[in-house]
DNA sequence: ATTAACAAATGATACAAATCACATTTTATG
DNA sequence: CATAAAATGTGATTTGTATCATTTGTTAAT
């Protein structure tokens, strides 16, 4: 579902296009295009030609490899804009992104982005804050994933969509047990395996997709690196 | 070693220095000062306060994190910007910064860095660019060391080595065993013995630090997704 | 409702890599 | 140059997690 906007009046701006004058935002809004997608819709899929920069308005999305052994490189929820590395300098998208909730993302004509990026100082600043902040949680998350074993490792998955997703002790999770292994490097069986043992020590109470945390400072001590 | 240095007439610039104007070059070499490292030589830590943006001139370097399992976040050579992202909205360094050369770096004083991209829309471009390219490449790192095995994660390392920083098939490891198995999360035992037999296979040969590539494409094969 | 298709749980087994223990070589130090 | 200290090599053993095999539960389709 394709709608009209108006970038002016959107609530919903990024740091950056809060930057942006009356006119520029004027501009954006003939240059963007903001599209609905459902869970589980591609936004845009590795190999294919990258031709404009992803807005994440509204909504959850993973970026993630193809194949088989697929990765989940990132989950990330709006606003933020998604995959400027993939699209910036590069013709050809390094990865995929995904819908894991419905969402709302625009679609930014990658011209206009890089024009504001040089006419509008404080645009360009917020731009560069973001990519470095998302290179800052990168190394995180290299950290944790090598550090820690198995059980650090869906801790840490567990206390990130709590905190940092749907911040609540009680969520949905937006993944089936073999994605969740895709994003924390184990298998589907372990997933398994160590969801009910936290659900056995009372750390965690299971449903299905259902998770409620219950004893939050023990995931904490369990992903400490 | 301090030199007083002159940016104008500097001629490692990095592609985004290259966008200054001449009263900016001026103006860059009066906040800027130029401190040579010897091999081993600590650049700044993690921890402390970060109050300069570090421009590795010349040289190579490891980023890396603090502690007795310490892990090697990135290796790179000059000229490139190390950590903008500790540094930029960060008061406190995320990780540590190493010599593992004798470097040249040029410390920046992150107010002027800051206003050369408010006011020099090339400069900031390129400073995107570049930060872009660094997630791309951090994401690479991060499938290779998840989905590969030992043997895959170190022929990958020493192809690293020899495109990316040396650019020649012999050159001298920079990282002892340990470290190079902290650089790709296996442990030192391991690291000499896939080494030994990578030797024996006559697909490598080792004298103590001095290593040769024998056969590129066995490395690539081993190191292959 | 009933079956099919898929997702998740669970137990048994296999295996890669870590750990441990010690020998050997290399490098630093008085 | 001798000795200590550190780095490296290598075999034996242990261990965490993947893999395999099967059962159980859940969702979708007729």
């Amino acid at each position: 579902m394709i709608s009209n906007i108006s970038c002016s009046t959107c609530i919903i701006k990024s740091s950056a296009a809060k930057a942006l004058s009356p006119e520029q935002l004027n501009e954006l809004g003939n240059n963007c295009v903001q599209i609905d997608f459902k869970k589980g819709d591609v936004i845009f899929k590795e190999g294919t030609f990258s031709v404009n920069i992803t807005y994440l308005r509204e909504g959850v999305v993973k970026l993630h490899t193809e194949g088989k052994a697929s990765q989940i490189l990132k989950i990330t929820k709006g606003p933020k804009y998604l995959g400027i590395p993939t699209t910036f300098e590069e013709k050809i998208n390094h990865y995929s992104a995904t819908a894991l909730e419905d969402s709302h993302i625009c679609f930014i004509h990658t011209n206009i982005f890089k024009s504001f990026i040089e006419e509008n100082k404080k645009f360009a600043y917020e731009i560069i804050v973001e990519l470095c902040n998302s290179e800052l949680e990168l190394f995180q998350k290299c950290v944790n994933r090598t550090k820690n074993n198995v059980y650090g490792r869906l801790a840490h998955a567990l206390l990130f969509f709590q905190e940092k997703i749907y911040e609540s002790n009680s969520f949905h999770l937006p993944l089936s047990r073999e994605e969740l292994g895709n994003f924390i490097n184990i298998t589907r069986e372990s997933v398994s395996r160590v969801l009910t043992e936290l659900d056995t020590d009372k750390i965690i109470k299971i449903k299905g997709k259902q998770i409620e945390i219950l004893n939050a400072d023990a995931l904490r001590k369990l992903s400490a690196v």
